[in-house]
DNA sequence: TAGTGGTCTAGACCACGTG
DNA sequence: ACGTGGTCTAGACCACTAT
């Protein structure tokens, strides 16, 4: 009979999620499908929906939330572009993992010259626990001299030196990380930051220079020193744009180099 | 009366834009809004809605294609992400530009270390015609010989000689464009292929090395020989995925460095 | 066959920009 | 006051996957 629920369902500051700010006097206003979508991090944030695993059906999240089923889509459908979530028909919506799906490519983007997309491995140079410098204790939001974890290790392409990369993480995210479980560990660095200490990185910012290598570089690459070499600073954040990760690396770009798409 | 209008407007093949091939033989699916969108795109490309015009309202569009207001927001929600088309909530939407909006940061992402956006000047070295090396065909999908423009050129960023670029393009595509002309035109160089071609930059692939300056090009740069560049190897295309630019960079990265964000 | 996400529709109301 | 895009709802059907 009522032609339209929602006009007596959805007055600002009815519904059980609320409409946000509408009806009080601030100038703020958020969509419900925003808010649905940060309970949906909360979730995921908090661990209730593990990497990997299956999330409640859209109808269930619409009946928990209390909105309709276009509301979670729309939430969902975010939350998917962002690659917090992997949409599959017919199966379900599940949390994204940086174990599966190839996920690995989109933060090392080296291909060889030919465009082919050859596999790597790591060699580790060392895992050591020691205070932050002002400058990463700045980028990873810590104060001076927090404690702060440094791996280095080497990684090659078809047996060939490549990548220099030195790698701090904040001390008291990961704590129990060795030498030892790092060289245990099959599989991506981010997959195991993921799957052994709950922090999942997100997204990145880089800063990419040309440079000359310095002497101990260049012995690490197997260049000689002043050799060009492409410089790439990383930050890595988790959810809320926590930073938590800061990466040096030193790439060879000779048979090899890093692609980027603009669009 | 009727609980579901689309139950009785919309099977398969009675609709007037069609529903694919759902009704056919064929193993293909296309969703109506797709199909839209290919609509729509069409449009942009023969130039019937030009580069900083606004569209027929979402309204408008339905009526014209005999589908529901929904469908053209999810083509043109798609279009928008794209960055084909501009949405400004209240007014319309409108085709996208390289002219305005800061679009030029798009395709050109250096910034100063302090992470401000510099202003850049350009200082145009040459422009001629000339055949294709085989290359050169082959990434702009020409065949061997055929007629192509070269532009050379630097930038400067506050001043200091940053960027040698060389740029080809399809001949046939850019007649009449002269050394006068380029130098004449104010913006970006992407702004005047868009107004005065009709050829619009849509996306854009790269190849990213480091590299020693050969001789040629630290002169050009004010760099020693040898001194560690930041290559940049560009394809832009247009519609359709068609190539119609090759642009190879060489950046000083001093002062200066390449932003991207993984994502 | 049942359940999931994916598409499509129709209609109502809200926020924004312009008269 | 009016038109635009933006949000929200509700319901139907389609495509895919598993059982």
């Amino acid at each position: 009979m009522n032609a339209n629920p929602a006009s007596t369902a959805n007055p600002p500051g009815q519904d059980g999620a609320g409409t946000g700010a509408s009806s009080s006097g601030s100038p703020t206003f958020s969509p419900l499908y925003q808010q649905i979508k940060g309970l949906i991090t909360q979730s995921l944030e908090t661990g209730e929906w593990k990497p990997g695993e299956i999330i409640p059906s859209e109808m269930e999240l619409a009946a928990r939330y209390k909105v309709s089923q276009g509301t979670v889509r729309k939430a969902i459908d975010e939350l998917a572009a962002e690659n917090l979530l992997v949409r599959r028909q017919g199966k379900g919506t599940f949390v994204a993992t940086h174990s599966e799906d190839r996920a690995q490519f989109r933060f090392l983007r080296l291909l060889a010259d030919d465009g082919a997309e050859h596999p790597h491995v790591s060699r580790l140079l060392e895992c050591r626990r020691l205070r932050a410098t002002a400058d990463i204790a700045r980028q990873l939001e810590l104060k001076p001299a927090d404690p702060v974890v440094l791996i280095r290790r080497l990684l090659q392409f078809d047996g060939e030196t490549t990548v220099l990369d030195e790698i701090w993480l904040p001390g008291g995210l990961f704590r129990g990380l060795t030498l030892e479980r790092l060289s245990e560990y099959k599989g991506p660095l981010y997959a195991m930051f993921e799957s052994e200490f709950g922090t999942r990185m997100i997204r990145a910012s880089e800063k990419i220079r040309a440079v000359a290598a310095d002497p101990a570089v260049a012995e690490q690459l197997h260049v000689p020193p002043g050799f060009p070499l492409l410089s790439v600073e990383r930050v890595s954040y988790t959810y809320g744009d926590k930073p938590v990760e800061v990466r040096r690396g030193w790439y060879v770009t000779n048979g090899y180099y890093y692609q980027n798409d603009l669009s």
